[in-house]
DNA sequence: AAACGCTGTTCTCGGGAGGAGAACAAGACG
DNA sequence: CGTCTTGTTCTCCTCCCGAGAACAGCGTTT
């Protein structure tokens, strides 16, 4: 745990955090992985896995001891309507786009803390690049964090700032200046590069897709070494994407009221 | 709460209750709210919701600074696959029944403490009788439950007559003999009903889904007044329960591999 | 405008709950 | 049978969480 908030139940993160290993891990896991993932006791993973199996977001396999996501757990995804739309909305562009490209595609839908990403269609070179479903990218080291700075609420940037800018790679931007000049040239262009900046050798090329009501839905980007996307892509690739998240902002009814 | 265990983790438990409030409310809650259904005061709910909002589980609605469901918690939902297709597969079959009887059809699946409400189809009179979803039908005192004693792991009903069987109403089953040997009937008929055991003046009548492995995936029941659902309905009604559920584990799979 | 009644948020403090760590039980191997 | 693993239980001590009150913003009311 980085940084550690003191206005948040510490249990809970741990329960949380718990239930997040097992959301998004491939298979079901056990005690003493979870236990040594989150540096904690195998017993007190115990007692948080008692709490959660009890009310159901997740179940012990009766053969194998082991925990998996339960019943609770996926009724409630589908009581939250918003954001399904977004993935079912980009899974056939985002499949386009990498059949064009050979290119990991990535959708990410805003948070408080970062880029979480929500789908991703893996490339099909031989060296596979993909980022975990799941995971959060930070706002200021990553393409589809910096769009969001640049088309979603004002807040993010301000909390961004406040946060401080750690470094992931020596070409991260760590510099608040830098960062919102940078934010404010992408806003201009609709379409933010990363290169080297969350991992030496992978660039990101990101877009914006917006709402029915305008607003920042989320963010869809290629992901790949920098073999295959350079620091300067040409502007064939940005246009590929551009149309990519626009049909995918037009499915969700983006353009259909009235805007001002 | 009132029956509680030891061997879980306290605050863990109020975050998920606090998850399940906001999931299950077709609203977004304040923290007022949430305090007074929970009995916990407003500052201990706050930090709750301070630690779900961290990790992105639930979303503060910037104008109303109300709480509703996050990101995250629509993205777990998507990676719990099995229960999606009981879901989905139930859907059109529930509708149909509900046209043709006019009483409200309710899914249900198994948990470690009850029969978890799936999804709900309301029946068209004037009178409307509902089964909130997501919430638990103990498994002694619905018919649901009872189907899952029948056709579940052995283990729900030792777990059942373990913490004993409290009375909801004066036709709930209290006697562990009697239990079983309903749960006897049960199994043999393939069908259940309990006429006034989980709440005076309304019936249900229960049958259970399969699925692709021939093991119990849920239940689907007619919920209605006695008057429309008589303790003893008429063999038509029966028939048409049993032909639903049939079709819903056909579409799972169920029959579709060699069983034993 | 001032007073009110609501919110959501912050603060302090004391008791008990939760984590560490070790011990136990129970399979899975060789 | 011994030796690894697991998952589960236990005890103890610290410090974390919950109650309750105070604070800060909003609308509405008089």
């Amino acid at each position: 745990m980085d940084a550690q908030r003191k206005d948040i139940v510490r249990s809970a993160d741990t329960t949380l955090a718990v239930l997040e290993a097992i959301a998004f891990a491939e298979e079901a896991l056990g005690v003493t992985q979870i236990a040594q993932r989150l540096s904690l006791s195998k017993g007190a993973i115990f007692r948080h896995l008692q709490s959660l199996v009890d009310r159901g977001f997740v179940a012990q396999d009766p053969q194998t001891s082991r925990y998996r996501l339960g019943v609770k757990a996926s009724l409630i995804g589908r009581l939250a309507p918003p954001e399904n739309d977004l993935i079912a909305a980009a899974e056939g562009p985002m499949r386009d786009i990498r059949d064009r490209t050979a290119i990991t595609t990535v959708l990410s839908a805003p948070t408080t803390s970062g880029a979480l990403v929500l789908n991703t269609v893996i490339g099909y070179r031989t060296i596979e690049i993909g980022v975990r479903k799941g995971s959060e990218l930070p706002f200021h080291a990553s393409a589809q964090g910096k769009v969001m700075l640049a088309f979603g609420p004002p807040a993010l940037m301000e909390r961004t700032l406040r946060l401080g800018l750690p470094p992931l790679t020596p070409h991260t931007i760590t510099d608040p200046d830098r960062l919102v000049s940078e934010v404010n040239l992408i806003r201009e262009n609709g379409v933010a590069t990363a290169p080297e900046e969350a991992l030496l050798g992978i660039n990101t090329l990101a877009v914006p897709v917006f709402d029915r009501d305008s607003r920042l839905a989320g963010a869809v980007a290629l992901c790949g070494s920098i073999q295959y996307l350079p620091a300067n892509p040409d502007d064939g690739l940005f246009a590929m994407v551009r149309e990519m998240a626009s049909r995918i902002s037009r499915t969700l009814g983006y353009g259909t009221r009235a805007g001002n």
